[in-house]
Order: C-alpha cells, then sequence, then structure tokens
DNA sequence: CTGAAAGCGCTTACAG
DNA sequence: CTGAAAGCGCTTACAG
C-alpha cells in the first residue's frame, strides 16, 4: 500500500492541499493526535507515529501557515525593514539575516522605508499586522515601541529596542582621518550624513574627535550633511560647496559610500584631480571601487556579517527574552589610491572579497 | 462619546488587537454587518455604516490576515523570487514591482534563489504553501506549474507562465557588436552567460547573429561561458582565457555587467590596456561605470520599469485570466569610452538616470 | 437591510 | 497514550 501510492492517486483532486484532518482519516486517528506527532510532542507510540509520517510523507503534507498563525497569533516571519532595498549595503546585510533565519525555520518579510519616517511607521505596523516573530529594523525615524521583539541595526536609536548592532563608526572615520593626517594633510573637509540622525552624528563626532586628537581645528563650514536620503546627488553637492571655499580642504573624507561616488562625481566636474588637487576617501566600500580612477580608499565592513550576527541577536530573544545586548563590529581600512598613496605592485588588483584579501590589497599599495 | 474616546480608554489591555467581534460589540449590530460594511458589499443603512467605520477606526481595528487567508484561501501577497537579492538590477526591479503592486493592495514576499533549481524549487513551494496571490520569477531552472497565476520576467521559460516580460536582448547585443564593428574591430570575443540557459543563449545568438550579418564568422572559442552563477570571477577567468588565444580578439562583448566588470579585472591583470589593446562593452550598466577606468561603454535597461510591467501583467492577470502576453523593454547603448570613443567634452559625466541623461552623455563623447 | 451559523485548518487544555 | 471540543478571526451563503 505504501508503495503504489493509493492515497495520491486518488486525492479529490490534488487541487486542494491535504489537510491534518486528511492524514488522520487515511491513518484512523484523530486529528489531535497528527498534529502532535508531527510536533513530537509526547510520545505517541512507535507504531502510529511511523503510520502518521508515511501518511503525511505520502500526501506531501505541508501545514497551512495560516491557520497555524490565527491560531498561535504569531508567525514564523521575522521583518526586516530596510531605509533602501537598491542598496547593494542593505541586501548584503539581508543575505546575512536570510541565512541565518531560515536555518531557524523562519522565513524573512522585507519591507523598504523609503528613509522616510511615514513609511517606516507603516511598515512596522503592517509587519505586526503579520503578527511576525520579531522585527529587525535600520531606523529613518519612524520607530516606535511595537510589542514586537525587535533589535536595530546600522541606524539604531538610543535607549530602546531589544538589541542593536552596528559598526564602529567613529573609530572607522578615524582610521580614514588619521590616514590623511599621515599624507600630511591638515584642511580636511566632511561630507556627512542627514543632520538630527544618531548614525550621522556618530561619524562626524569621529570626525571631529580625530582631528581634535591632533590638534586640529574643524572650520565649521569644511562640516557638510547630505540630504535625508544620503543621496550620490548631495554628495556632488557637498563636494562642490567645499571646493568653493577660501580655501578649499586639500582632502575630503565621505560618510558613506554613495557620498563619496557623488564627490567624486563632483571632483570630476570642477576637473580637479584625485588625489593630486584632492583627496578623496570613504566611509563604506562602494561596489567595483577597485575599478574607480583612482581606485577609491575606503573604509570597508562585512554587512554580511552583520547581517547574521543582528538575526542571531533576534533569535535570542524569541527563544528566551533578556537584557539588551550593544554589539559593534569592526571596520577595516582598504588603502587604495584616492588617498595619495601609490601602487607598488601592478595596477590589477581584485575587488577584497574577505578580510585577507583586503590585507592583500593593502600591501600592494606603499604609503607616499 | 465620540470625541473622549472612552472605547480607546477602557479596552481591556490594549494588547489583543481589535477585532470584528469588538466593533459589533461597540455599535450594536452583527460581526456579518460589520465585515460587509467594512467591504462595502451590500449598501448597509447609512447611519449603521457611520457608526461602524467610526468605531472600527477609534478601535484601529486592522483585520486580521492570518484569518481572512484562512477563510478565502489566498493572500495580499504577491511572491517574487530573485536568482540574487545582492545584484542591483534584481533591486531596482523589485523596487519597481513593490510600487505597482502596493498600490493595488499588495506586498511583495521576497526569496532567492541563489540561481540555484532546488532553492527555487523550494521558493515556489513556500510561496504557494503561504497562499500568494500570484508570483513573479526569473527561473534558473527550478521552474514547475504551481497552481498560481505567474510571469516570468528577465529569465523566462518557453511555453509557460500566465505572461512573460524581457527586455531585447538579442537586439542589445546587437548594438554592442555592430558598435564595435564601426570601430573596426573583426575579432570580437564573447563572454556568455552558462550554457542551456535560455536568456544566455538568446544573447549569444545575437551576438552570432551581429556578426554574420557583417559576413564574419565566429571562432568557436571566441565564445566562452559563464559559470552558472555569472560570476564576476568567472568572468575574470573568460577574459584571461580570450586573451591567451592566438589570435587573441581585440575586442569583447559581456553578456552581462558582471562578466563585464570581472573581464574588465582580468585585462587589468594581464596589463592590458582599454581600449587600445582590447576594446570592452557591456549588455547591462553596472553601478557607477562611469566612473571607471575607462568609463564602460554598456547597453543599459531600465530596471525598474520593466518590474513595474511585470507587476502589471500580473495584476492584470489576478483581475482577469486571460492569454499569456509576452513583452519585450526596449534597451540603449551608452556610449562611454572602453569601445574606443573619446570624450569631446570635459571627462566629468554623471551616471545615467534615465533615458534622457543617458542621451546627453552619448553625445558627450564622439566616435572615432 | 441584517443576523445566526458554518467552516477555513490548526493547536491545546481537558478528559478519559 | 489518545480523542472530543473549543476557539483563533474572518467571510459568506442562507434565512428572515
Amino acid at each position: 500500500m505504501s508503495h503504489d501510492h493509493p492515497i495520491d492517486d486518488q486525492a479529490p483532486a490534488r487541487s486542494r492541499p491535504a489537510t491534518l484532518a486528511d492524514i488522520a482519516a487515511a491513518v484512523g486517528v484523530s486529528p489531535s493526535t497528527v498534529s502532535r506527532t508531527l510536533h513530537g510532542v509526547p510520545r505517541a507510540s512507535e507504531a502510529t507515529r511511523r503510520k502518521i509520517l508515511a501518511a503525511a510523507n505520502e500526501l506531501g503534507f505541508e501545514p497551512n501557515p495560516h491557520a497555524r498563525s490565527l491560531r498561535t497569533s504569531s508567525s514564523r516571519f521575522v521583518g526586516m525593514v530596510v531605509p533602501d532595498v537598491t542598496h547593494p549595503y542593505f541586501m548584503r546585510v539581508l543575505n546575512g539575516v536570510s541565512d541565518v533565519v531560515e536555518q531557524a525555520g523562519y522565513q524573512v518579510l522585507l519591507m523598504s522605508s523609503a528613509r522616510r519616517a511615514d513609511k517606516e511607521r507603516a511598515a512596522l505596523r503592517a509587519l505586526v499586522s503579520q503578527r511576525v516573530a520579531g522585527i529587525l529594523l535600520a531606523t529613518s525615524g519612524g520607530y516606535e515601541p511595537c510589542g514586537v521583539p525587535l533589535v536595530f541595526y546600522t541606524h539604531v536609536e538610543a535607549d530602546t529596542g531589544d538589541g542593536r548592532i552596528r559598526f564602529t563608526d567613529a573609530d572607522g572615520i578615524g582610521q580614514l582621518v588619521r590616514h590623511l593626517l599621515e599624507h600630511g594633510h591638515t584642511r580636511i573637509g566632511f561630507i556627512g550624513g542627514p543632520a538630527g540622525t544618531p548614525t550621522a552624528q556618530e561619524r562626524r563626532e569621529g570626525f571631529r574627535t580625530a582631528l581634535e586628537n591632533a590638534w586640529l581645528a574643524v572650520p565649521g563650514d569644511y562640516l557638510r550633511v547630505s540630504d535625508s536620503r544620503w543621496s550620490g546627488e548631495s554628495g556632488t553637492r557637498a563636494a562642490l560647496d567645499l571646493l568653493a571655499l577660501d580655501p578649499p580642504p586639500t582632502a575630503i573624507v565621505a560618510a558613506s559610500d554613495m557620498l563619496a561616488v557623488g564627490a567624486m562625481r563632483g571632483l570630476r566636474q570642477l576637473g580637479k584631480r584625485i588625489p593630486e588637487d584632492v583627496a578623496l576617501v570613504s566611509f563604506g566600500d562602494p561596489l567595483f571601487a577597485d575599478l574607480f580612477e583612482p581606485p577609491l580608499t575606503a573604509v570597508s565592513h562585512d554587512a554580511q556579517a552583520l547581517g547574521m550576527r543582528a538575526a542571531e541577536l533576534l533569535l535570542d530573544q524569541l527563544r528566551e527574552p533578556s537584557e539588551r545586548r550593544d554589539v559593534r563590529l569592526p571596520v577595516e581600512l582598504v588603502v587604495r589610491r584616492s588617498c595619495g598613496c601609490t601602487a607598488s605592485a601592478a595596477t590589477g588588483s581584485a575587488q577584497p572579497a574577505s578580510a585577507d584579501l583586503a590585507a592583500v590589497v593593502q600591501r600592494q599599495y606603499e604609503c607616499r
């Protein structure tokens, strides 16, 4: 009987998916028993257990997630809200999140806030109404407590959430600044993120601190901010503005990859040579930075690793709620040529795919 | 009474979300009536209608999607499976899809196949078990009919699905080839996608046809294929292989942006100058191609528009099933410098953000 | 125009 | 060890 699959062939229409009741009928037990067996709750008799499992298999049983969610009022979804679905950084984070979360039997439900507080609120509400088990949030200012375990990543809010994870932002900016100082720069401009967001503020403070540690004052108009979208266009504008100053900076630190890319376009528009006229370095490694002219020196971070750790933090909270944890992941300086360093080896060099590779690349260039 | 919000304040615990029954109790009607009113079915008396709407508002009612899905056995989700969540192209498609689909009251449920047929099958099954209303699929070979309206995008399967949308692949490759021919190239190599996939095959045929139309034969070893992931690394390898041939090609057409990027790295490794030693052009515009050295000539396509049209095709099918439609979206050649053209204007140029801008960029360069 | 009732497919105390 | 029963929150014929 289990060899010629009569159940399968005689199934009403193959259209209706199998239910617990179908299995129960096929085996001759109650739906309760089937449910319990499938959940491995109190050890059913080995005989019926076997029959139930076989029947479930035979019928291709998959529990109806909606029935389950309705009953338990929670789902196997983890909600993730990103500020921008088209940004490679967030997609790499998503990749890391998916891996970990699927391992644990969850699925990720992705929502975009488009960097707008109102859309973020809407996304959060939609997630709650979907009864997601937990939420991963890079906030754009729309956060409000929502009764679901929530961990912040990358863009965090102070004193809330059940967890928090981000990179060592201030330190990363500090590395960039110190590197420029080694090149002899003293007039360094900064293109930061939108005023008022914690992440942007932390990076700007990192910039200021690094300069102050070198006994360098920071002219107010050397500090620019981007629009709320951290857009490349606003990076371009900021670069144009900086170069119009008197005296203009001889080096620029961009607080994100898109801002750096925008700045690079701005400097080209002006016909400025990088790094001869202005050096340019970036917090965040844009895609294909190794192919730019000149290759862009940047602080690189492992977005996928951050996603994985973020998911783990959340999963831990789902298993048993505990104190809020605050995690920082390290970053790494990838020296290329936009800072003023010159290639010692041939110009060929692949994009660093890992920390090791980045180190190799770093060695390929020697400073001054 | 509707001014001091007594219901809100006296709510049991604010924890349990409001249900139809809550509204019914508050207004003094049956849940059936509430449900019908909220759906606007048969015109309820204006008086009760008002009261119901007010109460729903007051209580912050949001229908439980799981209860609804369980009852109707379909959800407000549209499933979308992408071969690679970290690829900017697919994320731009997603962006377009989201816009259209959310407009219509749906949400997108994103799944990755990681370009593997088995994971694609699993994703499809998960989507079906979630009772998604429809599916958008860029197949990696794991497609099987699943009883849900489905439209293919970008990577299509022959003779199935309820719709199909992609770019004019063969024509795009043809434009690249013709442009290289105008530069005087006769030995042109091709780095294609993985053998056996329809999209890769169409692009390769486009290549062959364009050359044959110019009475040029194609040596078999000038035709390379990538690995199954269309990875940059395999693009690099292919470029290395092509340049090791005797005689080597004087120009290379890459069938995707990642393959072009990989090829560029390969050519750098060999110390080859682009375009002096080898010209390089790409089907698909990588992010930041304008910042490359040299800026990459590429066929550009509007991924977001494709996403929007794909979603519309699917939505149409959901409204009323009809014949399968097969849509092609046009592509556009963006001439930069890797083909051998030289900049007439200053080198500064922003990444083309729209068709218009692309045209402007194109005008900035003059051929030969 | 409106209500009572059934049922979607599951889970989980509560009895036996 | 197992079954009968209730109930999660909705929708939708079916009566009135």
